[in-house]
Order: structure tokens, then sequence, then C-alpha cells
DNA sequence: TTCAAAAGTTAGGTTAACCTAATAAATAGG
DNA sequence: CCTATTTATTAGGTTAACCTAACTTTTGAA
């Protein structure tokens, strides 16, 4: 039952834009993933199917409280590990970026807690 | 041409097995993986077609300079990730254990160069 | 108000990685 | 030295995630 990789990707996108956008629509999250429109329909239709999204043909894209408790989630570990990357290691903006979005996926929520009280300490 | 995660496993696999026995056999390389013999054999043929490794059928299984470099390196992020999940996080051996195999394929060089010295610096 | 451009979907195809079942080769114990 | 067991390969199938091309719906500008 646990949502794979790339269905992550595709909840913390629709999470992100929820943030900024009225609406969210396809063509964005296509562009957030990296993706042409067809995979998203695709995968939106998973997350559909998953009960982790709500979408008509040709209308904007919600996520149910399942949908968000797990893009919520992704995008905090993504924060974190950024965060870490960046101020305690010292890796630049764009790569801390970037490896973050490929690490996010496989760090346990025990991990991202005490990695999150490390940097507080360490930073302080 | 980067290798995937796939063939980083495989790589790694062989790589510990060789620092152990003296042959390398495809039974040793399925069970490592998690893997039934067919996809061993499967995944090596790959290993063979772009020059990591060479096999000839019944017999064992030997890394090529290129093959064990990549091996070596993801060994050497697995365990650099693991000291400092278990000695700086304080994450369970186990559980330690698997996130490293984890996220041992999506960290730079970079990064595990300012991590190791991040390491070294924390523990003393 | 219409119609071209933009957004979205459907159909059909590819690739990587796995699997089971069947077969072949190698090896070891009686 | 032969045959049962173990090891390895081959054949054929599945699934997830992507793609292009073709089609449909929506939207917005003249």
């Amino acid at each position: 039952m646990k949502p794979t990789k790339s269905i992550e990707d595709y909840l913390k996108a629709i999470y992100i834009l929820s943030l900024k956008e009225k609406d969210v629509r396809m063509k964005d999250i296509a562009q957030l993933v990296s993706v042409k429109l067809p995979s998203a329909t695709e995968a939106i239709n998973k997350l559909i199917k998953n009960g982790y999204a709500k979408h008509s043909p040709y209308s904007d894209v919600t996520l149910t409280k399942k949908g968000e408790k797990i893009g919520k989630e992704i995008w905090n570990k993504h924060q974190i590990l950024y965060k870490f990357l960046k101020e305690v290691l010292g890796i630049s903006q764009d790569k801390a970026f970037r490896e973050a979005c490929l690490i996010e996926h496989f760090i346990s929520d025990e991990t991202r807690e005490k990695l999150k009280k490390f940097i507080e300490k360490t930073l302080s």
C-alpha cells in the first residue's frame, strides 16, 4: 500500500502548487514533475484510483486528506534535507535542492525528526 | 550512460562478495540483491554488455576496473551514510543500514566527501 | 461569436526490472 | 562412475512509468 516514489513526486508537486495557486492544472503538474502531459494524466488517474486526489476531465486537481498528508510529508522531508545539505554541509543551493528531491523518498519519519533536531542544535 | 540504481546495486553486491569469497557465484549475488536467479542472470548480462563485469555461463562473476570502481564507490557512500545515521543521529543498526542502502544511490561525490569530514569533526 | 491556440485525454508503443516454469549444466555422495 | 541435487540459463509474461501522435475540449482575442 506504500505509494511509489513516482506517486510521491506527483503528490508533492500538487501540494506545492496548491499552496500558491487557486487552481492546480495538469499542465503545471506535468511541468513541475518534468513529464509530458499524457504521463501526468495517467499518473493522476492512478492517484484518483488510490484515493489520493480528485479530478474531473479538463478541470483542476485537488488532493484528498490522505493525498495531502503524503504530499506535505514529502515536502517537509525535502525541506529538512535541503537545509542540512545547504547549511550544515555547505552544498550549493541548486545541488542541495536536486539531491533533496532524490533522497526525500527514502528517509523514515524517525530519521527526519532526528535530522531536524540535529540541524537545530548544530546551527545554534 | 550513468548506471541505474539497479545496476549499482548489483555492482555493489559483487564488490562486497569479492572482498570475502574467492569465487562470486550467481546464487550469492541473487541472494544479496534479494532477487531470483533469473533476474540476476539478466542483470549480469547487462553488466557485461556495458563493460562492468565478466562472466561465462555456469562460472563465476568478476568485475572489470570500471565495474569495480562503481561498486566500491557505492559501498563507500553506503558506509558513510550508515555511520552518519547510526552514530550521529542515533538510528538503530538495522534501520540505518536499510536507509543507507536506499540513499547511497543519490548522493553526489561532493556530498559524500563533505559528509565524511563532518562526521569526523562531529565525533571527535 | 467564432475559431485558432492552449490544455487535456486516449491510443498505442517502449523500456527496465522483476517474476515463474521449464530446461540444461555442474557437482558431490553413495 | 552415475544419478540426485544444486546452480544457472532460457523462454515467456507482468507491471510501472514514461513517450509520441492523434484527437477532443476549453478558452480567449479579434
